[in-house]
DNA sequence: CCATCAATCTGAACAACATCAAGTTTCATG
DNA sequence: CATGAAACTTGATGTTGTTCAGATTGATGG
């Protein structure tokens, strides 16, 4: 192991910086909650790291790199945020079942009005030229669509509308957290609209 | 009349422009559909009009105050490209009220794919500090609220579910139309989805 | 009809910004 | 311990948002 690590370890700086990369991700991600990407500089970034502006120039090929960076992040976050309720939750009944979904949605909604601005970011343009980034090919949020899967098997949706369902239910999902974001739907009607939708997709009873 | 209106109606450039600020806004969501956001420069936009830069501070107090009147443009354009598409199918009939959902349901969608970045402004921060603009307090969007008022009265929707479901709804479509923007959910997928929504909401048949 | 005035636009300036080339420091490796 | 590559800095360039003093205009009222 190289004791440039070991510095960075301990929390010294020294000339070469351990990983630096990693660390402006860090930064931009806290500056983007604080002032939101539209108002993130490069500078800012570099200087609350502790290193010169071109410094990033060694690690992103520019700054909307960098901000693609944020915007994997964030996602990665959103997904870890929704997983660890789901996970909380035993599955099994078809109660249980129910109750996952819900608190899924509401661990959606909850990381998008906690983190505003890096939700935002997570599914700005920034996202689209990033790799390794979730799209349609290789197929949606893994959480969600295991949340669909336990529903199916408990008895709880039928299996011949899942597929549809699972690309409405994230849709709506995503449009909830959004709109509750931008104030177009009360932040405090979003548990009572959850419930409205398990009933919508799962069947009425 | 003033005879600088006239010259800017004559396509005349005198020393007063006509309206100024409308040229700048103009201007500004046709650059902001070129570039994106993200990579408007104000400088640009005056450039555009022919106008020096500092002229646009005699209409708008910064840039951001700018990029909020884009916003509350974009958000005026998909209301009005909505209701243009559901307007022009009759109502009455319980499906002709189903089929203004989906046409409805498709004009969001088809104004998101074909205004990428527009839309994407219409829904950023730039529309919250933006006076005049629909959010909860006054109700949400007319148009899908009619729509929905229209499935009610044609008995292809029960009225005690109505409030919840314009929400839904709502979300729904916009979730759609932003997830189909990010290339989450595929485009062409979104007609299937949308008949999936209408009979979720408007139950089975 | 014309002097005056407020509204409008220009020009030049400023600091902050992204980006880059060239030079300096550090580290690992032979 | 010399050497080269990788990591970082310094200094510079062109662009950006923003400001302000001044030039230009159209409208007002005497």
């Amino acid at each position: 192991m190289t004791t440039t690590t070991e510095a960075a370890e301990a929390g010294l700086r020294s000339y070469h910086h351990g990983d630096l990369r990693a660390a402006l991700v860090a930064a931009a991600v806290e500056r983007v909650e604080e002032v939101g990407a539209e108002h993130l500089s490069l500078r800012a970034v570099a200087a609350q790291v502790g290193v010169s502006p071109s410094a990033a120039y060694h690690h992103f090929a520019d700054k909307d790199a960098l901000m693609g960076e944020v915007a994997a992040q964030g996602l990665h976050q959103l997904v870890e945020a929704v997983s660890a309720e789901v996970s909380a939750i035993p599955s099994g009944s078809r109660e249980a079942a129910r109750l996952r979904f819900r608190v899924a949605g509401q661990a959606y909604v909850n990381f998008a009005l906690s983190h505003p601005q890096l939700f935002r970011v997570a599914f700005s343009p920034y996202c689209l030229e990033q790799p390794g980034v979730p799209t349609t090919d290789d197929g949606s949020v893994p959480v969600l669509s295991d949340l669909l899967n336990d529903l199916v098997s408990t008895g709880g949706l039928d299996a011949s509308v899942r597929d549809d369902s699972e690309d409405v239910f994230f849709a709506t999902l995503h449009g909830l957290a959004t709109l509750a974001l931008q104030g177009m739907i009360s932040a405090e009607r979003v548990p009572e609209l959850l419930t409205k939708i398990e009933q919508l997709i799962g069947g009425n009873r």
